[in-house]
DNA sequence: AGCCCCGGTGAAGTC
DNA sequence: CACCGGGGCT
């Protein structure tokens, strides 16, 4: 019949064709993994199976569209366009939006992202007269969603003695009390984070069993990519689906798992066969990626780690350069030694520069290269880092489209209310705010009644109420009817936000300006998109199922289900991993990649540097209080290695700046555990691992670590199961730089005489702000100070005697 | 109401 | 060093 089975190796085959059964896939860094998921579900297809039937979970929402299109040559791309294929996050949440009233939340529910969360428990903060700077906002997110993800609700934490006692043991006994009103708040809001989304999928299937067997009768196969990194949660949502037909494929290799911060949970994989004793186990050894050389040292490494699977990874591919070590005295030297080093290899191996990636584990180490790159103008590309969702203009506009979809938006509400300026103040706000709580209701609904609440708000700023919320209920009006595009493109004008960027001339103010106008463009991309054959069930379903009242102001109604919505829009891009947000132009662009290691994975370079290799660094400081933490750390220099096709080349540099300090740096202890005879070390010694410094360190971590606690989830949960032990950390991080490593910062001297030539004209290059022109100068040297237009960072005054400047013409 | 300056504090990784 | 929030000034 078909012949692309035969494109696999006996191994990749066997696990494409078991496809009835519990089966787990191992596959190692490279083994060709995609491949056999690609060819196993469109085998299954080719058997009769209704593409419906099956449900494939992936790491990001672009693998899923890469797999499907692969599948689609198969099998046929209108065939393949029917398989439910998505991240855990993206299926759940269409779940949820049919399911949603039998949880009491309406189908159009807002997805907080983490900084709405966090604006939530802020104002909770508030409400109860809590300190923010015991509970800092950003560790009592991270303590409950460790809670939801290890399924425990607000009322199990609340009310269960050990985590109270923690809680109380950390100075936040009132903890528990924080998360019962962020859900509370959250659900009045018709508001779900990205926790959630799974735990509320959890709860449903629990509480709906005929939910839990519509659903499990749907999905007869279910595939779960990177299975290493699914949470306790995610795990308990797969077991239920597949407990009827146990038609479960799993894969992963859990020398990947680097995502225990999250709650993934690397047990989920290594226990796996406790769960389906009948499981069949295949395992892909073979690496078509790497060289000899880069296989048999990441094996070295990877092998120290006690927790995993026994496996012999191994390449026929040639045994390739060894693995180089670059040694730089600073932080800005590496950033020029990688560069150099990337230069020199595109000119002499031919390589083009979308052949290199830059790795490394913290995104604040981006700038030394960055610096360096530029210097050398070699194009690059940046992964990650703030998104473009993220910027002040963008999180704007989108906070119109999400109160038009969702009065109740709390968070949208309360940073739209007074932007454009409208003359309803902090104070107003603080009213409302503070009406809502006592009431119990969110902030829209007191807006919206205003008479009925005795809030103290005079005449005039009530008119300005009411004239908001009219305007916000026309948008509302206008969704059902009108296109993506077309409301927000409205919204975006009628609200003043197109207006008060316009005004704006500063460079600032004009990037700002275009980002609204490229959102605007992507929204109308989006419009032109066809929808997938869920996304047809769900807005079918949806559109139908309202209890809203349709006010015919626009179009005819029986138009409507066809046009693609502005809400949407909003479900698709609030779920977006950030690989997906990546534009599809740039992906061809000759460009070096830079991005963490953690955003790497799945990802392959011929010429892979990983730099910042330092102990404290990498492994982090944060990471060397346990076993597992260190282990973690250690598969993720794994992943990175296994990243690189043809050479791997590993930096490090012996002082570095931290908090604005300059500190010393030893060598990381993951250099020594490479194979030897794959490196090519520097000439002089790598390190003096035994100096008095290195014991000093040690003995104070020691002693320091001692406090830090850890609670066990593993018993309560839903009662499902019986959950992992989790640890939940709330100790603060420990900073491990000895005193006597601290130096005073010495500040280069700095010629800037030659300052004192410039003239307004000039241009000249600012190591921060770039490139720029001199558009005036006042004063006299020293004192002299001008006015300088950057291209990219916009207008500064800089005094003279103290810009770094170079003058380029 | 908005701007600016100051000081405190803080960087791991992310759906 | 870089960012953010608070407070004070216009």
């Amino acid at each position: 019949m078909s012949d692309y089975l035969n494109e696999l190796n006996p191994v990749q085959r066997m696990a494409a064709e078991t496809t009835e059964g519990p089966v787990m896939i191992i596959a190692g860094a490279g083994s060709g993994k995609t491949r056999v998921l690609t060819y196993r579900i469109a085998h299954i297809m080719e058997k009769g199976v209704d593409a419906f039937n099956i449900l494939s979970l992936t790491f990001t929402n672009k693998a899923a569209r890469e797999m499907k299109e692969r599948i689609g040559k198969i099998v046929g791309h209108k065939e393949a366009k029917n398989i439910w294929m998505g991240t855990f996050h993206s299926i759940f949440a269409k779940i949820l939006r049919f399911e949603a009233d039998k949880l009491g939340y309406p189908s159009n529910f807002t997805i907080y992202d983490t900084d709405d969360s966090k604006g939530v428990i802020k104002d909770i903060l508030k409400q109860l007269n809590l300190d923010d700077k015991v509970y800092k906002p950003s560790l009592v997110l991270n303590r409950i969603s460790s809670a939801k993800n290890s399924l425990i609700s607000a009322a199990q934490y609340a009310n269960n003695p050990i985590t109270q006692a923690e809680d109380r043991a950390s100075n936040k006994p009132l903890l528990g009390q924080v998360y019962l009103a962020y859900q509370k708040r959250n659900f009045k809001s018709g508001a779900m984070d990205f926790d959630d989304l799974l735990f509320n999928t959890n709860i449903l299937m629990r509480d709906f069993p005929e939910v839990l067997i519509k659903y499990q009768s749907k999905f007869k196969y279910i595939l779960v990519d990177e299975y290493q990194d699914t949470n306790f949660s995610q795990y308990v949502i797969v077991k239920q689906l597949a407990a009827r037909f146990q038609n479960i494929c799993v894969v992963g290799d859990d020398a990947q798992s680097i995502y225990s911060f999250r709650g993934a949970n690397i047990q989920n994989i290594l226990n796996f066969e406790k769960d389906y004793p009948d499981l069949k186990t295949f395992k892909l050894e073979q690496n078509y990626r790497s060289t000899q050389t880069i296989v048999k040292a990441a094996s070295a490494v990877i092998a120290i780690n006690k927790d995993q699977f026994k496996k012999n990874i191994f390449t026929d591919n040639e045994e390739g350069e060894k693995i180089k070590i670059i040694k730089s005295n600073t932080d800005n030297e590496e950033g020029q030694k990688v560069a150099a080093s990337i230069y020199e290899t595109h000119y002499t191996q031919q390589a083009h520069y979308k052949d290199f990636a830059i790795l490394y584990r913290t995104n604040a180490q981006s700038r030394s290269f960055e610096e360096a790159l530029r210097k050398l103008n070699i194009p690059y590309k940046i992964y990650g880092g703030v998104s473009f969702y993220q910027r002040k203009e963008i999180k704007d506009a989108l906070s119109y489209f999400r109160l038009s979809i969702n009065h109740n938006d709390d968070e949208s509400l309360k940073r739209i209310i007074n932007y454009p300026t409208r003359g309803i103040g902090q104070t107003t706000i603080d009213k409302i705010m503070l009406a809502a709580m006592e009431h119990d209701i969110s902030m829209w609904q007191v807006l919206d009644n205003l008479k009925d609440f005795n809030v103290g708000i005079n005449s005039g700023t009530a008119l300005k109420i009411s004239e908001f919320t009219t305007m916000i209920k026309t948008f509302s009006a206008m969704i059902p009817y009108k296109d993506a595009f077309e409301c927000a493109n409205h919204i975006a004008v009628a609200s003043g936000v197109v207006k008060d960027l316009y005004h704006d001339k500063t460079p600032e103010g004009v990037s700002r300006y275009e980002n609204i106008q490229e959102l605007l463009n992507g929204i109308k991309d989006f419009v032109e998109q066809e929808r997938t054959p869920q996304e047809e069930e769900l807005k079918d379903a949806i559109f139908n199922s309202t209890e809203a009242n349709p006010v015919e102001l626009f179009d005819a109604p029986e138009q409507s289900a066809t046009l693609k919505t502005l809400d949407e829009f909003m479900q698709e891009i609030t779920l977006l991993t950030d690989v997906d947000k990546e534009k599809e132009d740039e992906k061809d662009a000759d460009r070096v990649s830079m991005m963490t290691i953690h955003a790497s994975k799945g990802l392959e370079f011929p010429y892979v540097h990983i730099v910042g290799l330092e102990e404290n660094l990498f492994p982090s400081q944060m990471a060397l209080n346990s076993r597992s933490e260190l282990e973690e750390e250690r598969r993720l220099f794994y992943v990175a290695i296994t990243r690189a096709e043809k050479k791997a080349t590993i930096s490090y540099a012996t002082t570095r700046y931290r908090f604005g300090n300059i500190i010393y740096c030893e060598p990381s202890r993951f250099i020594d555990e490479l194979d030897e005879n794959c490196v090519d070390f520097p000439q002089e010694p790598v390190a003096n691992k035994f100096s008095d410094d290195t014991f000093s360190k040690y003995r104070k971590s020691f002693n320091e670590t001692s406090t830090t606690s850890s609670i066990n989830f593993g018993e309560k949960g839903l009662g499902f199961n019986k959950a992992e032990p989790k640890q939940i950390n709330f100790a603060p991080p420990k900073k491990l730089i000895p005193l006597a490593k601290r130096m005073a910062e010495t500040n280069a001297p700095t010629d800037n005489r030659a300052n004192a030539d410039l003239r307004v004209g000039s241009v000249v290059e600012h190591e921060k702000f770039g490139i720029g022109e001199i558009t005036a100068i006042e004063g006299v040297y020293p004192e002299s100070k001008a006015c300088i237009q950057f291209r990219n960072s916009g207008e500064k005054n800089l005094l003279l005697k103290y810009a770094k400047l170079k003058v380029v013409m």
